[in-house]
DNA sequence: TGGTTCACG
DNA sequence: ACGTACGTGAACCAC
């Protein structure tokens, strides 16, 4: 311990407030009840920060106690005008302390006093006991507190950085002593607290005074000496202001605070209140901290036992268990099985793959539909299984889509992430096991894998009870039993089929493509007058709006925006924005489909295998990735031509697509149960033609012309995205009022619709969520936001979510249905892909008059709506050609 | 790693 | 007055 004694005063108020703006990520920071944690994430940075740098012995957050003070007594505006405090800091306002006294420090308000009142007293006293004093803050005017024991840091932009005042470097900056700071707002004021000072008096006029004169009541002693000029009248004019700003401006130092000084002595961190904060805050990364700085981190886990398996036997299985199949790369049609686990209450054992993975009564009991077993990410444990020769069956319980159907946040692949949303932590993080980045490895030691397993087999075994509580608790039961976990095993099969892509196709257009991209290269450059990375948005902005001198339309975060509809507009004016719109055109389709979907054919089996990832969007979409073959191109007929390559994988078969027809309109019709809408669903009039009719009153449906009807789509487009004028008049280039016209006679002529929305978003602001269909949850915090962006946001998202994700529970129903026919017909045929609306099989060419009957039946009918939902299938050699 | 652009529904 | 359409993934650049 260091004999010297170091107090460390911060003035919380003021951090407060710098951390909430320094860090203003609101949605990134919020915990699982939808509460903002971003400024108590940015405090506890400072506040580890500090006890590094500094190592205080003693410490104190001050915060303001109130509005009224005994400034506001002499001086009733005193910091008047100011904005209330944003509703997502005052939420977290409460947590500062409980943050502040789990790291050891006290707290402390006083009623009628500021925190710079209770700084400026403890800082006096300390200074006479012979402390080392040091103030952190926000505020400069707490610069004439600095002494020759006592510092004064004054946060820069945001938080992290930090600028020290000593009285040397006051002296040095500003040619004065720091307690005439005081003077100096005296004759300055302080706008931010609402004070004037002297008119016309800034802080270069009142340093070159108060160097002059040395202090106010100095300065008006000798004001008749001074030379008659405008600024005198002003001093003289605004004396009693000086006078009151200088008081106001003045820290006291004997406020009567309650506390001795060695009652603010550091106590020990508490652990234990820590790691619960930072659990209900979801500050992971700190808490990984925390277990790393502790000595002995398994000493925090409860004991375990577990049986390293070197034989299997029968007994090692039981009828229900749980079980966890590790493998350290994220695609698991290429990775590499490390060791497996598996237990139930009485016992749990763990083995390596090739142990495991060789035993027969493994492969029994996996393989066993009457042996029920609980998993986290069934999806990605049956496709690893299968890779090795086993087809696990029986899947009853798959703890990653509970906790995502509970929470949509949770996707992460790491067990103990989401195992901590429900206070478990007797499991590591897969990072402090086996590393990150380049690093990333599986430990030496054996034990240290097996018992990381184990501990996750324990985990999911803990966590049932508890999420099927919760399922059941939100109405949420059927959704994850009925849908979401059949699914699982729906999509694990697709995923594993794959879809054949013939490379010749591919090849052929890489090289054609390559070709012409040279070609349109020199002729951009050409245009340009030098060579340049057209792929580079930053170099392209210099060459068009610094060498060519055009008009810049748009910005984006960093410089000018290159986007296409700029393009498109400079294309008026020269060629060379055409030029790079088509290259960009050619170089997306080489890039992302050519050469990138060349890269994940197998060569084994010429197929490519999707992962679909369940547990990710925040509507209840599937989303799809390595590749992604949820945006293989469409509109355009070059890109088009992409799907030429996708083929069945047996010689003779089809490709059999089947897609949804308006399915959002049509479930938004259903739900916001407007007449005029469903009517037109009802009697299979066109959707955009019908609206056409209606919003711009129209008799005849042969008078809607194709501008017309695509006018009436934009809207029809815009009410499932959660119209604003704005954005409508951005997509259909016309004025905002005009938009705003097309919308109101919208809502006049589709009242239910209208009608809807204000109803949905009134229920988010009630629950805090809204429901699909089939009772999947949206949380929407910001939907009560003060921040009208956010708050808009969160509307838009109210009325938007329910309409997709209501079609998205529609298509899984469907997908688990035909998936179910299929085996029950003996069909041939395979489910390949899922597109959102759309549903892609291939299928022997004898099959296809089954499947134009089936699928349309199936999809059509997946659940019963108030207007008819409608399939339109197609077929053909080729994905290409089922069109 | 974040920003920009662009492919899809 | 505010500054937006809803939901995704991949390639590329620049730091």
């Amino acid at each position: 311990m260091a004999d010297k004694k170091k107090l460390l005063l911060l003035d919380g108020s003021s951090l407060a407030f710098r951390s909430f703006y320094g860090l203003l990520d609101l949605n990134r920071f919020k915990n699982q009840n939808g509460l903002h944690t971003n400024a108590l994430f940015a405090f506890n940075r400072i506040l580890e920060r500090l006890f590094q740098t500094e190592e205080p012995t003693h410490m104190l957050v001050a915060f303001d106690a109130g509005k009224t003070t005994f400034r506001t007594e002499f001086y009733d505006e005193y910091k008047g005008g100011r904005q209330t405090m944003p509703s997502e800091l005052a939420e977290q306002w409460p947590y500062f302390k409980v943050l502040i006294e789990a790291m050891g420090s006290k707290t402390y308000e006083l009623p009628n006093f500021e925190a710079d009142d209770i700084i400026g007293t403890y800082a006096r006293q300390a200074e006479k006991e012979g402390f080392e004093v040091v103030i952190i803050t926000g505020d400069k005017d707490l610069t004439q507190l600095a002494t020759d024991q006592t510092r004064v840091d004054i946060t820069v932009k945001g938080v992290s950085d930090l600028k020290a005042y000593t009285p040397e470097s006051i002296r040095e900056e500003m040619g004065i002593e720091p307690l005439q700071i005081i003077d100096l707002k005296g004759l300055m004021g302080d706008s931010s607290d609402n004070y004037p000072g002297v008119r016309k008096v800034g802080e270069k006029t009142a340093l070159k005074l108060i160097k002059e004169y040395g202090s106010v009541e100095n300065l008006y002693e000798q004001i008749d000496s001074m030379k008659k000029s405008k600024m005198k009248e002003n001093l003289v004019a605004d004396k009693e202001n000086a006078f009151l700003s200088k008081r106001l401006a003045t820290i006291d130092l004997d406020t009567p605070v309650e506390m001795e000084l060695n009652q603010l002595t550091l106590a020990e961190r508490d652990a234990e209140k820590l790691v619960s904060f930072y659990r209900e805050m979801n500050f992971n990364s700190f808490l990984n901290d925390l277990d790393h700085t502790e000595d002995d981190r398994s000493d925090s886990f409860e004991e375990i036992v577990y049986e390293a398996v070197e034989t299997i036997t029968e007994d090692h299985f039981s009828n229900e268990m749980a079980l966890y199949v590790e493998m350290l790369e994220d695609n698991y049609h290429y990775g590499k099985i490390v060791a497996i686990s598996w237990g139930d209450e009485k016992h749990l054992y763990t083995g390596k793959a090739e142990v495991v993975l060789q035993s027969d009564e493994f492969k029994n009991w996996a393989e066993d539909q009457s042996k029920k077993k609980s998993v986290y990410d069934a999806k990605r444990t049956i496709a690893m299984l299968h890779y090795a020769g086993i087809e696990l069956k029986g899947v009853t319980f798959d703890m990653l889509l509970a906790s995502y159907i509970i929470n949509t946040n949770d996707s992460g692949r790491d067990i103990a992430a989401v195992a901590q949303e429900y206070q478990y932590t007797d499991v590591s993080f897969d990072e402090t096991v086996y590393g990150k980045g380049a690093k990333i490895a599986v430990p030496e030691d054996n034990a240290i894998l097996f018992e990381h397993l184990a501990r996750k087999v324990q985990a999911i075994l803990k966590l049932k009870t508890q999420l099927i509580t919760e399922l059941e608790k939100n109405n949420q039961y059927d959704l994850y039993f009925e849908m979401e976990l059949p699914l699982a095993m729906v999509l694990a099969e697709m995923e594993i089929t794959g879809i054949k892509v013939e490379p010749e196709q591919l090849e052929k257009m890489k090289v054609e493509f390559s070709k012409r991209l040279e070609e349109m290269e020199q002729q951009i450059y050409e245009e340009a007058g030098e060579e340049f990375n057209v792929n580079s948005p930053k170099q392209l902005s210099v060459i068009l709006f610094e060498k060519m001198g055009l008009t810049p339309i748009k910005k984006t975060k960093t410089g000018y925006s290159t986007a296409v509809d700029v393009l498109e507009k400079l294309s008026v004016t020269v060629p060379i924005a055409q030029m790079i719109l088509d290259y960009r055109q050619l170089a997306k389709l080489q890039s992302t489909y050519v050469e990138g979907l060349l890269k994940y054919i197998k060569p084994e089996t010429g197929k490519v295998h999707t992962r679909y990832i369940q547990t990710l969007t925040q509507t209840g979409r599937l989303s799809s990735t390595d590749p992604n073959l949820q945006n293989i191109p469409i509109r355009m007929e070059e890109g088009r031509k992409i799907r030429q390559a996708f083929v069945p994988e047996k010689e003779g078969w089809k490709i059999f697509a089947s897609d949804y027809s308006q399915i959002e309109l049509r479930v938004l019709a259903h739900i916001s149960g407007d007449e005029h809408m469903k009517e037109a669903f009802i009697e299979g009039q066109d959707i955009h033609t019908s609206t056409a009719m209606r919003v711009f009153g129209i008799e005849n449906p042969k008078e809607v012309d194709g501008n017309i009807r695509r006018q009436a789509k934009a809207v029809n487009f815009g009410i499932v995205y959660g119209i604003s004028d704005y954005g409508l008049s951005q997509n259909l280039g016309i004025t905002r009022k005009q938009a705003k016209e097309f919308i109101d006679r919208y809502f006049e002529k589709y009242p239910g619709i209208q009608a809807f929305m204000e109803r949905i978003v009134e229920e988010a602001k009630e629950k805090g969520f809204v429901e699909t269909l089939f009772h999947r949850r949206r949380y929407l915090p910001d939907i009560k936001s003060s921040n009208f962006n956010l708050r808009s946001f969160a509307e838009r998202t109210a009325i938007n979510s329910p309409i997709q994700g209501s079609a998205a529970d529609i298509i899984k129903v469907a997908m688990i249905r035909m998936q179910k026919a299929i085996k029950e017909k003996n069909l041939q045929a395979k489910m390949l892909l899922q597109v959102h609306d759309e549903l892609i099989f291939e299928c022997p060419e004898e099959e296809v008059a089954i499947l134009e009957e089936l699928v349309p039946q199936i999809m059509e009918n997946a659940v019963d709506l108030t207007v008819p939902l409608l399939v339109d299938s197609n077929y053909g050699d080729s994905w290409y050609d089922a069109k």
